[in-house]
DNA sequence: ATTCTGAGCCAC
DNA sequence: AAACGTGGCTCAGAAT
């Protein structure tokens, strides 16, 4: 005290900061708190902090001994959050096992077993589901096997080797005692998934028959715009039923053959439990319209064993063609790269701001984008840079994407790269293609050229002749197109010649055998209307005026009537009620936004009734390619070919080299006969290739093949 | 080091 | 005046 008398002003305020730093220190955690709460934490981080604070105050989570000294911070929270989440798992997986239902079954003996395959084979329908050592269906192995008998109303899970507990029954054993079974059609089999199941049931060389029910894409039937098909989430959503995943209650890299056999019991059977809870909630919903459930029950269902069909088959990459190929690529790219960095500085080619505010620079302009399509590709004819940067991100897109990838996906037991193709990853009942990092349906020219038919094989492709326009044909009754395609005669140049008022002939093909202006400008306008384009887009795209789109468009409709009706009606229906119709009742496509009250333009509202027309069209399309495809499989099973690929409109398959002009009518048959759109006809184009890309008509394939077996 | 998002671009 | 439908993958850049 003495001594502050003698202090300055100065050395006053340095310890009374001090002061309050030393105050700071010692906070308290409530202090600590408030200071770690009021921060800009992300939505997540405020949670868990929260849930930290919780589990503090209610005594379940203490601080470190090494920390009780520190300045407690959001770091050590956070970190003690995972403490807490290893603790809430533990503690959830004990409730869990504590509260097992009594009707769910640990089976661990052979009597046991042949008990529950007693009764499964006294029900119509059963559920079942694997558990396994992983999600390759080439690599892993099962580890359990649920059953659902719902008459007995019993949920059985069958652990076996490779679990790790002596008790559990070796795999061979548990497997052999479920083949007849399995492989009874007479014992209907739900499944959430089924393809991964069974693809594993085909690995242990059990071929499952009786697939009456798949639960994932009857969902996407009762609603398409669901975030998510997971079994857990519709559970948790649909039944009430909280459901933890598989990750949630193990952790990441968990393994389900190291979980203890009492957890086993309760997660396992429940997956059956609930998949068949699902299933009753389906049917009683699809009860409510017939239609959607015909066409689930004879066509999503058996597009299934199509789809394994094909995601088997696999496809052979040609690993020596992609290293040339992906060598003269990185030399070019890399003269371009030298080139650009010369002219631009030595900035990330890749990096749209940076590339922005270079060319903006050298070209003295100001740029919207960077977007190669819509603005840099106008101006590479003045600025010779600009047409070797839009070179540069054509190889690179294509080298990074697809030619130095492709080789990198094969798998390395098949000795093939296998796509996924999921039968309803789209909202309008398309397929979506993808997993594996492989999506098949958008593999551009070049690198279809790295897929190769197998020896002694060879791809024969067929596409849908303007499958989207004879479909809307038929939605319309359009009477010019529906004559069109009655009399064969081309639409896009028999519209083009009536537009431009010129014969047909001059609006078809150029004497190369390439369209005319007329024929490519009305394919532009006809998709145009389809997809609800608007003037802007449809002036860009054709590089005409705003006012000559907007004359292209209102003509159209004027020439058209019956399409512009057909378009207007369904939006009045999508408005009053939310959704439409695709394929005359088979899905429905809901759009709950066109149904919104609204003065004014409102994006979402107007994107929903462009999305109601196109989702007809789309979605119809979509239901004659999985019918077609349903026969094809068929016609694959006979003829011993093999089905490769599908992309919308476009079916490929391999078949024996020495194949006969039977054969390719038998094709051609299941191509024109298994699906009609009304009474407008269908066209098919069929081809024929070693490497996919370069196929060549059938007729020429004949002709070719006569020619060299007269040479030889 | 992983995870997320937007821009961009491939397909039909 | 604007406003092109359905997907999946890669990269950059930011967040964690």
């Amino acid at each position: 005290m003495e001594l502050k008398l003698t202090l300055n002003d100065a050395s006053n305020d340095r310890l009374q900061a001090a002061a309050v730093k030393r105050t700071a220190h010692v906070e308290s955690l409530d202090e600590a708190w408030l200071r770690i709460l009021a921060m800009k934490n992300a939505a997540p981080d405020q949670a868990k902090l929260l849930a930290v604070r919780d589990a503090m105050a209610g005594g379940q989570l203490g601080r470190a001994p090494t920390s009780a000294g520190k300045r407690f911070s959001k770091a050590e929270a956070l970190r003690m959050y995972k403490e807490l989440a290893a603790l809430q798992r533990e503690s959830k997986l004990a409730a869990m096992v504590e509260g097992t239902p009594a009707n769910y079954v640990l089976v661990l003996d052979e009597q046991t077993l042949a008990n529950v395959i007693r009764d499964a084979f006294a029900e119509s329908v059963i559920a079942v589901d694997t558990e396994t050592t992983g999600l390759d269906v080439f690599v892993d192995v099962i580890v359990g096997v649920s059953i659902t008998t719902p008459s007995t109303d019993r949920h059985y899970y069958i652990p076996c080797t490779p679990t790790k507990d002596e008790r559990v029954l070796p795999a061979d054993v548990v497997l052999a005692a479920l083949k007849p079974l399995l492989e009874d059609a007479a014992v209907g089999k739900v499944f959430h998934n089924a393809i991964y199941d069974i693809n594993m049931f085909k690995r242990h060389g059990i071929e499952l028959r009786g697939l009456a029910w798949d639960t994932q894409p009857a969902m996407a039937l009762l609603n398409e715009n669901e975030p998510s098909f997971a079994l857990k989430r519709l559970a948790t959503n649909y039944l009430g039923e909280p459901s933890d995943t598989f990750a949630e209650l193990f952790g990441k890299g968990a393994q389900f053959a190291d979980v203890p056999l009492d957890i086993a019991l309760v997660y396992g059977a429940k997956d059956t439990d609930i998949t068949w809870r699902l299933y009753e909630f389906q049917r009683l919903h699809l009860a409510k319209m017939p239609k959607v459930l015909d066409y689930y029950l004879t066509v999503e269902v058996p597009l299934i064993e199509a789809v394994i069909a094909m995601e088997r088959t696999g496809f052979d990459i040609d690993v020596k063609y992609a290293r040339e190929y992906g060598i003269t690529m990185q030399a070019d790219i890399a003269r371009l790269e030298g080139e650009l960095h010369d002219a631009l500085g030595g900035i990330n080619l890749n990096s749209p701001p940076q590339l922005k505010e270079a060319l903006e620079r050298v070209t003295g302009q100001k740029l919207e984008s960077t977007d190669a399509k819509r603005v840099l590709k106008p101006l590479g004819a003045k600025y010779p840079i600009i047409a070797n940067l839009l070179k540069y991100k054509e190889l690179t897109k294509l080298y990074s994407t697809y030619i130095s990838v492709l080789p990198e996906k094969i798998h390395p037991v098949t000795g093939k790269l296998h796509a996924r193709f999921n039968a309803n990853g789209t909202v309008t009942g398309r397929f979506s293609s993808g997993g594996n990092g492989v999506n098949l349906q958008n593999q551009p020219y070049d690198a279809r050229k790295l897929f190769v038919a197998p020896d002694g094989y060879v791809i024969v492709g067929a596409d849908f002749k303007a499958q989207e326009i004879r479909c809307a044909a038929n939605k319309s009754r359009e009477p010019v197109l529906i004559d069109a395609f009655a009399d064969g005669v081309d639409p896009y140049a028999l519209l083009a010649a009536k537009h431009f008022k010129k014969p047909y002939d001059e609006c078809y093909k150029n004497p190369d055998g390439s369209d005319t202006v007329e024929r490519k400008t009305m394919k532009v306008v006809m998709l145009a209307v389809l997809y609800g384009m608007g003037s802007g887009t449809l002036s860009s795209s054709l590089k005409i005026t705003m006012d000559e789109a907007r004359k292209f468009l209102a003509d159209f409709f004027v020439s058209y009537p019956a399409i512009d009706a057909w378009i207007k009606e369904t939006q009045t229906f999508a408005k009053r009620n939310g959704y439409v119709w695709i394929g005359d009742g088979k899905r429905k496509r809901r759009l709950p936004e066109a149904k919104r009250k609204t003065t004014g333009y409102v994006p979402e509202v107007q994107r929903a009734l462009r999305q109601g027309p196109n989702a007809q069209i789309q979605g119809e399309s979509a239901i004659q390619t999985k019918t077609t495809l349903i026969n094809l499989h068929r016609l694959c099973q006979e003829r011993g070919w093999r089905l490769y690929a599908t992309i919308h409109d476009e079916m490929l398959v391999l078949m024996p080299e020495d194949f006969t002009p039977a054969d390719i009518a038998a094709y051609e048959a299941v191509m024109i006969d298994s699906y009609q759109f009304g009474d407008v006809p269908n066209g098919t184009d069929i081809e024929v290739a070693r490497r996919w890309g370069e196929g060549v008509p059938v007729d020429e394939w004949f002709k070719q093949r006569k020619s060299k077996e007269a040479i030889s």
